[in-house]
DNA sequence: TAGAACTTTAAAATTAGCTTAAAGAACTGG
DNA sequence: CCAGTTCTTTAAGCTAATTTTAAAGTTCTA
């Protein structure tokens, strides 16, 4: 678990990131408003620990600007002790919790472990086909119940014809959007891998046949001709 | 939205039903732990405020006994002014957020606007998969029973992976993730580190492989494949 | 029915991931 | 503060799986 805390006050800032590094977290830091915004929508982090009072941008702001561009991440704000303002700013910027000082670092810890504590909530995005499903998160595919094992590449390849079901898809076109750039392929490799899927995806099911050849355009998956 | 107030002091249990009234909420009010307990896991709430200090049974007694019985209602605790440890149990047992008394009632409305926010269901602190166990309090770490010694890195790894079972995750996002920012890790790292925490957490034991590779893509903690 | 378009097969080339060992860091107990 | 220990990281060799190519076989259609 990776946090981010954002504290200009060098001895506080200190003291967290050795603390939550004593408790297996990894931890960054940065001093100013500027600098941790940046940070936070330059990378992932699985939580922010911001304080109030920042020098230039204020936390309340980076904050807001985080949620404004759609960023998720738990925030813990910091703020001065008996300033019921900043508690309600700040959670109205879209702060999830939020930390008077002084504290001691054992609630900050407990606080902390709750805000971590959120749901799985990542939506798996599961594209379907008839009965054959591919599930973007874990990569299961399935058909009919049954589960299916794909390389890297026949996953891709799948995927890519998922996302565009129905519609015909050259040659080229798959080239292109399932290789990379400096790929140099035959065209001839998409049909080897297009036999690849459908012999794991399509020969052993007697009901229809998903992915389809279009002789003379390309390939298309979906339920019927 | 439909609260529960559960505090033994008239007065303020009076105040936050009028004040939460006044805000749309519906209220309704318990004076003792037990009557507490009893009408919150009878009906289903959006929110319950629930007071430490109760006759009888108290508010961690309370809340302990509810997730236990798989109610996941948010519960924001009211804590006396500088007992830490209250707030510390109270979010161990469960609790989602807490408020130190005295407190004004704006910040209460705030607390339970951000509480109303969250999504429900928060996951537990103990994180699991099959048989395996890992307590985000304690870093125990525990397999049928057995307990496991993993280093700092071992349990940072393995934590991330359990917050995110299921998924997979690509050897970059662990870096990223487990890692801190200025740590100039090769991807092999994750390999050498996936091989140490099979070691203690899978090798020994006879039944299914937890951590699974998704090759091309990256690992994968769950059950089955 | 000839030729283009696709399919299949199998072998060669490449790559991902595992293992091991060893160097370097960070702790720990005296 | 130092020596021993444990933890973290790198590097290199190995294996097995995947990707790619090439060539031979089929099917379709004009």
């Amino acid at each position: 678990m990776r946090l981010l805390v954002i504290e200009d006050e060098h001895r506080i800032a200190q003291a967290l990131k050795e603390g939550l590094e004593q408790e297996s977290y990894a931890v960054d830091v940065c001093h100013d408003g500027e600098d941790g915004y940046n940070t936070a929508s330059a990378d992932e982090y699985d939580l922010i620990i911001l304080d109030v009072m920042l020098p230039g941008m204020d936390g309340i702001e980076v904050c807001r600007k985080l949620r404004a561009e759609g960023n998720h991440t738990p925030i813990l704000m910091l703020t001065a002790k008996d300033q019921n303002h900043d508690i309600v700013h700040g959670l109205d910027a879209g702060a999830d919790d939020y930390l008077p000082k002084p504290f001691s670092f054992e609630v900050l810890l407990a606080r902390v472990r709750a805000l971590m504590r959120r749901p799985n909530e990542s939506i798996g995005e599961i594209l379907k086909v008839g009965e054959l499903t591919l599930n973007t998160n874990t990569h299961e595919v399935k058909r009919s119940g049954q589960s299916i094992k794909l390389s890297s590449k026949e996953y891709s390849l799948l995927e890519y014809m998922l996302r565009n079901k129905g519609q015909v898809l050259s040659k080229n076109n798959i080239m292109s959007h399932v290789w990379d750039f400096d790929a140099n392929i035959l065209p001839n490799t998409v049909e080897v891998f297009v036999a690849y899927v459908r012999a794991k995806v399509d020969k052993p099911f007697k009901d229809a046949e998903l992915i389809q050849t279009v002789r003379g355009f390309g390939y298309k998956i979906g339920e019927n001709s």
